[in-house]
Order: structure tokens, then sequence, then C-alpha cells
RNA sequence: CGGGGUGUGGUGUAACGGCUAACAUUCCUGUUUUGGGAACAGGCGACUCCGGGUUCGAAUCCCGGCACCCCGACCA
């Protein structure tokens, strides 16, 4: 589905900022219609957001695919027995479980991650070195009871996290394949159109590891406090920032800069902490058993989409890249004169012709320039125009979201237009 | 979880303890208009978050609850 008619679409834009919205990316995103509030922390997706959601799902899934990954839906129903062997059923080391019961009384939990899952799971299908390396990611929902939700879609307490955990021999393996995420990662950022924006940042590990890498959007209203070495194009997390690290990075203070930075990405690596709790084990070429040697990668695309908006937005709207923006082209028609409609009809479906995703605001009776500020809000690469004055003047009007006027050309020339970039 | 703030038509706001809770916007009817949220006329829409209390009288004051926002802590 490449195509939608504006006069359709069940949502509306709105004049007004919502009261219980102080965050960018939220106040945008709901103005436009790309997203409802349900409760704090908890929104709901809507076509034009659900359209922008899947095109970054696509662009994350097709470099996971290319870096072996194999995609797979785990289960968020979870049970007892499956996280009590890492301790993490007990709710002194898990202080973020959503808990609930089976009728029979029975305790279940709702999944807020799942290298567990996964590592009981791969039990069946792992014993031998012939077994491994394998790659297995998810776009799956995570439930997190968040002490406190904040800034729009940024902290929620119900998320979808594309997380992939890698399963090597050991350590010599893994470090290859973190390498290659790492690469991964800042082709899906790039491609994402935060890629320069974007950095490598080391970070603390958590319990698991010694360190972390985390890929930090520089922005104002982030949560996070970066040291970024421009020239080197990496980072340091506040957290771990200090001495020893600064000097095992080969950096130095001097060509360090403090940014605030948002999180879109996190990897790190697992060793054998849960396959040796929940005893996933190969036997090597000599007959060894051994622990396979795991690693977590984590992207939120609805924290990337509310990272974009954050980043990319001006006064008017938001600013979508070409790549995730829930359509290329923005068709208006003006005004009830002559056959202006008609006009737009006719190009509307030569563009759907042509495979070019088109929004069509082909409603009547609404004046030019709401539908100028509602192009303006929703944020969509090209604006292309018909009106009577487009027409006098030998066809359509073209204008980038990003620029400020906009171009006569004809058919063929919208195409080529549209086509070359 | 500590601290601060806020709850009024769908949305955004106003209202000294005192008339039928006002205005804008959205929405509906009609007329007019059509390159930057245009104009006019008419209309629909609210147990003022919930529950108690004070008072002749509560959107307004008090108590309790719930919800939301912000700062901090936390973020495996």
């Amino acid at each position: 589905m490449g195509d939608m008619k504006q006069s359709q679409l069940f949502t509306k834009t709105k004049k007004e900022s919502p009261a219980d919205e102080v965050s960018l990316n939220a106040e945008l995103l709901i103005k436009a219609g790309f997203i409802n509030k349900e409760m704090a922390g908890v929104y709901s997706y809507l076509p034009l957001g659900l359209r922008v959601i899947n095109k970054i799902e696509n662009i994350i899934r097709e470099e996971m695919n290319a870096i072996g990954g194999q995609e797979v839906t785990l289960a968020s129903l979870q049970e007892k027995a499956t996280w009590e062997p890492t301790d993490q059923w007990d709710d002194k080391n898990v202080d973020i479980w959503f808990k609930t019961k089976l009728k029979n009384d029975t305790e279940v939990g709702l999944a807020w991650s799942h290298e567990a899952v996964l590592t009981k799971l791969m039990k069946e299908f792992i014993s031998s070195y012939r077994d491994l390396p394998k790659y297995v990611y998810q776009f799956q929902t995570k439930f997190r009871n968040e002490t406190r939700a904040k800034s729009g879609i940024m902290r929620t307490r119900e998320f979808v996290m594309k997380d992939l955990y890698s399963f090597c021999k050991d350590e010599e393996e893994h470090n290859k394949f973190y390498e290659k995420a790492k690469e991964a990662y800042k082709t899906i950022f790039k491609r994402a159109g935060i890629g320069h924006l974007t950095y490598l940042t080391s970070a603390s590990g958590g319990v698991f590891a010694k360190f972390s890498h985390e890929f930090q959007t520089i922005t104002s209203t982030g949560e996070d406090t970066i040291y970024v070495d421009e020239n080197k194009g990496i980072a340091i997390n506040k957290e771990v920032y200090n001495d020893e690290v600064i000097e095992s990075l080969g950096l130095s203070k001097e060509t360090l800069v403090e940014n605030r930075s948002a999180e879109v990405g996190n990897i790190f690596t697992l060793n054998t902490r849960f396959s040796d709790a929940l005893e996933l084990v190969y036997q090597t070429e000599s007959g060894d058993r051994k622990s396979v040697f795991m690693g977590s990668y984590g992207i939120g695309p609805a924290r990337l989409m509310g990272t974009v908006v954050e980043v990319l937005s001006d006064s008017k709207g938001i600013i979508w890249p070409e790549s995730i923006a829930p359509f290329k082209v923005h068709l208006l028609a003006l005004g009830e004169d002559g056959n202006v409609h008609e006009e737009a009809d006719k190009l509307y479906n030569n563009l759907i012709a042509q495979g070019v995703e088109v929004l069509f605001d082909d409603r009547h009776d609404v004046n030019a320039g709401e539908k100028f500020a509602d192009a303006d809000l929703i944020g969509v690469p090209y604006r292309v125009v018909v009106s009577k004055r487009s027409l006098a003047d030998g066809g359509y009007e073209i204008k980038k979201r990003t620029e400020e006027g906009g171009k006569i050309v004809n058919t063929d020339q919208l195409l080529i237009e549209l086509k070359n970039v």
C-alpha cells in the first residue's frame, strides 16, 4: 500500500498542542496524527506513525539479515522457571516486572527482555560446534514497569524493541561479530537520517560486562551526557568518563566535547552469563563441553522515530528523511477551479503506477493555507501542488520540505525529479 | 521512589466563595471564499477527575484518592 487519500484517512491534525506533553517528539507526533497517548508511557501507533515504524523496522531488518540474522518472534508471556536460574524473577533484582497470574494461580510475567527466553530456546537446537555461530533477532514488545515514563515516546512502559542475540563458540568469534554489528548499526542510523549526529559511545557494561557500546544521537533534549571526539567519530558516556577510559580509547581530554544525547542503540557482550546459568553448552571438536559465548544488540524503532523528530523538525512541523517518511510525496489539490481535481487525480494515479508512495490531499472545501500547514506539520519530503495557478504555468509545483521555494514542472520532469533521489 | 506542579465540552484556555460555567478551536447547517490554518450567520457538545467535608451557596476552600507533567534517583 503505497498510497492514501487524505479524505479517507481517519486521523486529523490538531491546531493546539496537547497540554500534557512537553516533549517535542510527542507534541508533533500527536498534533500530526502519528500517535495517540493511551496513558503515561503507553502510546498507540496510527496509520501515519505505523508507516514510519514499518520503514524503520525494514531498514533494521535488512541490516540484520545482511550480517546473518534470522528473524523470530518470541513469546511475551513468560513462566517463572525461565527466569529463576539467573535470579531475574526476584523483584529485588529486577524491579520493572509486570507480573500476573493464570486462573490456577500460576505466576507469569510479561517479558521485559528476551535473552534468557532465547537462551533456553536455543538449547533445543545448539549442541555442537557445528551449530555455531548463530544470530537470532526479533521485533517484539517489551513491558517495563518504569518508575517514571518520560519524554514522550522516548521512554515508555510498553515498546517494541529489535533485539538480536549472538551465539558464538568463543570470545574471538564473538568479537568478530560484535564489530560487524557495530558497522551494521552505523549503517542503520545513517540510513535513518541521523548518522551525522550519532556516535558510537563507550558506556558501562551493566551487570554483564566491563563495557558496552551505545549509539548516541546528539540532541539537547537527550537524557544522557557524552563526550564526543568529532574527528574520530566516537564518544564516551559520562558514566565511564575517566582518565583510564580516555587513554584506553586513544583519546585526549582536549578534543572531547560535552553534549547531551539520546541513546538510540545499545550493544553489549553477555559473555557466558546466560549460557552458564541456563546450561546452553556445545561440544567442541575435541569433545569438550563449553558454554556458548553470547552478545546482545538492541534498537527501539519508536525511540529512533522520536529522536528523528526531535533532531530534524522545525517550527512548522516534522521533517522526515526520505528513507523513513510515511510517504515520499504529499500531493495537494488546491481550489475548485476547472479541472484541478481531475488533473490531480490523474497525477495521483500516475504516481501510484510509477511506484511512488503518495499521500493525496484530495479534500474539498479545505483552504490552501490549511493544506500547506498540514503538509508542513506531517513533514513528507516532497510537496507537489496542483492548482489553477500551477496548471496555468504549465504543470505542477514541486517543493522539498527542507526548502522554501518550489518550481513548476511537467509530468515527465516531475517523475525524473522524484526518481533520481 | 523522593521533590515540585496541574486536573474545567473532543482539543487549548477563562471564570472574586455568588445569575443558566465563558472564550477559542474542532464538529454540524447554510452563504461566501480558494496559494499559507479566510469571512459571516446559526447550531451540537460539560454531573468542572473521583469520593467526602466546610458553607445559605463550591470549578473555586479543606481532607482522602486517582491521573497527568516536570526535576532527581533508576534505566540489566
